[in-house]
DNA sequence: TGATATTGGTATAACGTTTAACCATCCGTC
DNA sequence: GACGGATGGTTAAACGTTATACCAATATCA
């Protein structure tokens, strides 16, 4: 048992030769029971496991596929995780997540290497500012690819995504209902991706409805930040009673924050977050969000992955995931507005 | 370009031999400065990349390590994966993360398939009832092998973790300092790990200080599960004025529902989390934790595999971080008692 | 009975690298 | 002008699988 045992080991022991017992652990090609049960049980005695990267190589088959992801700490990120790999995992696939932490050099460093592995597939939350050479380099080497809530500038990878800026136009409707008036966009850094399709959704309904323009306040999307900018977007514009997030955690930072400022949310300022992860729920307050679900979206992702990987000809897919509003108590009616 | 390039594409566009170009490529052997520029263009204009996987089987070298987590979405985790990804991506590796989720069959499909690509490490929070088996299996099959936080039964692998029977002795004697005498310790469901000896601590501190026995309090590590526990214990022990917790995030959701129940933490009752994530620090009202450094923790659980895989007969190390009190306002002197 | 399937299995060439061993030159040196 | 040593490169055999093509039996059928 010193050394780590291969399959012409399990052959030998088996009394066939390598090719016989490479079909009876694959489960290929015609072979009887009898010599069937002496190869299975000569690999399990020998504690055999296949060498994956030698049966990729020849096979062109790897069932091990990759999500890059923007930050791995972000909740939404984890249970879009789960949903991905409950599907894939009963398929048989291993999936590893990859952080680029939204930098682009780390991105292409993290990319290389996979490239360099010829792994299954690849889902990816493209990095802001990725460059269109990287779009190419994995076009290039024909990797199944799936990008997810930011799509590639050239549209030439299956996408799932959320209807952001339909999402983000009925909770500036549904604020604007309460009364409010002066609304704010609160969040994220990008101008790129869900962001400026979320602002152009908020825009959309502001101008049907004949507000004020919209205020759109940068910041990264965690809850520290929410919790240090909300005082500084109270300062710059004290008008405004109505906030949409970009994320749920800066929308939680920025209700901790009113609260240190003596400020009510839900009365003082109505905020709305995005994602409603699970913190949302039980956040204090328990936070009014657009729901998208991050379970099922990562099931469709790893559906669509599967498609892809089983016809690489089909033509590219697109697929958007509706959010819908949920109300809790981070949002009320808009305070009598002082002139 | 159809064809993805090989080595053999760019050695014939440099017209020299395959081995000639590996060499260049890697750097080896002695080569003269003309053919050197030669092969490095041809490289770079046929946007050629080596398949990692031939060259791993090949060289017995493998630059991709895995880090086997139980619970991706866990902050600590995500500081500790920065921590870890920093110090090996400079040394040209590549992390990816598994998520075991705690559960035994699935760490031990991920695992299979994490031995079969014969990956070149891997860090590893063994999920709890890990049978021997699978220590067995990663021990079998040679590979460099990192636990951390939960230490194997058979001690057979490096370890990196955290002293908590250390920290909780000190956080318990804190708590005492400050008056409380009826002490808790909630979080957790293990008896493996962490919690035990965390707990161990606590006890070995009461016992000396002749304090009423230690209320033991299971509960999943998470913030909705110390929101609604609190109130049962609360119930159940109404003379308990102190709390120690497994980790930062129930005793987060514990202040929330305290909260909720009218109660002040760190007045009526206090509460001392572990680990000091980020959000412990901006928590309501922040939190008195016990700080372990968690990216810092990462880089030493780097720096171990790294030692490891360079020197594979070095005798196994056991590296135990101190974890520091951080009082913040969550604790506070304990109330009068009623009796 | 001779022709033809069917069954169960094997030999061998890939897959794309790395590396050990080997081979030409050419250069200086005694 | 034969010899030792650099210098710069090549040949060919691995690494551990899988797939294709082939072969020897035995079974089937007219």
């Amino acid at each position: 048992m010193e050394h780590k045992p291969k399959l012409a080991d399990v052959a030998q022991a088996a009394g066939v030769s390598t090719a016989t017992a490479s079909q009876v652990l694959r489960g290929t090609g015609r072979i009887s029971e009898s010599t069937r049960k002496n190869v299975v049980a000569a690999a399990k005695r020998l504690n055999y496991v296949r060498d994956s990267r030698a049966a990729s190589m020849r096979s062109g088959e790897n069932r091990e596929i990759g999500f890059a992801v923007l930050q791995i700490a972000n909740p939404f990120n984890a249970e879009v995780i789960s949903g991905v790999s409950d599907l894939l995992e009963t398929e048989g696939y291993l999936v590893s997540v990859l952080d680029s932490r939204d930098d682009t050099d780390r991105q292409r460093r993290n990319l290389e290497a996979f490239i360099r592995s010829s792994r299954g597939g690849l889902l990816w939350v493209p990095a802001e500012n990725t460059d269109d050479d990287t779009f190419e380099l994995l076009k290039a080497h024909g990797i199944p690819t799936v990008s997810f809530l930011r799509r590639s500038g050239k549209g030439r990878f299956d996408h799932v995504g959320i209807e952001n800026s339909a999402a983000t136009e009925s909770a500036t409707r549904y604020l604007a209902d309460l009364g409010h008036r002066h609304i704010a966009y609160l969040g994220g850094t990008a101008e790129f991706g869900v962001r400026v399709e979320r602002i152009e959704g908020c825009r959309k309904a502001i101008a049907e409805l004949g507000l004020p323009d919209l205020v759109v306040w940068n910041c990264p999307d965690e809850k520290v930040s929410g919790l240090v900018e909300i005082s500084r977007l109270r300062e710059a514009h004290p008008k405004v009673t109505g906030i949409i997030c970009n994320g749920d955690m800066v929308a939680i930072g920025a209700c901790s924050g009113m609260i240190r400022m003596g400020l009510q949310p839900g009365k003082d300022i109505s905020v709305v977050g995005f994602d409603d992860v699970q913190d949302a729920a039980i956040a204090t307050p328990p936070l009014t969000t657009m729901s998208v679900s991050p379970y099922q979206l990562g099931r469709k992702l790893a559906r669509v992955a599967l498609d892809r990987i089983r016809d690489p000809e089909m033509p590219t897919t697109i697929s958007l995931m509706p959010a819908e509003l949920v109300t809790r108590e981070s949002t009320g009616p808009a305070p009598p507005e002082v002139e």
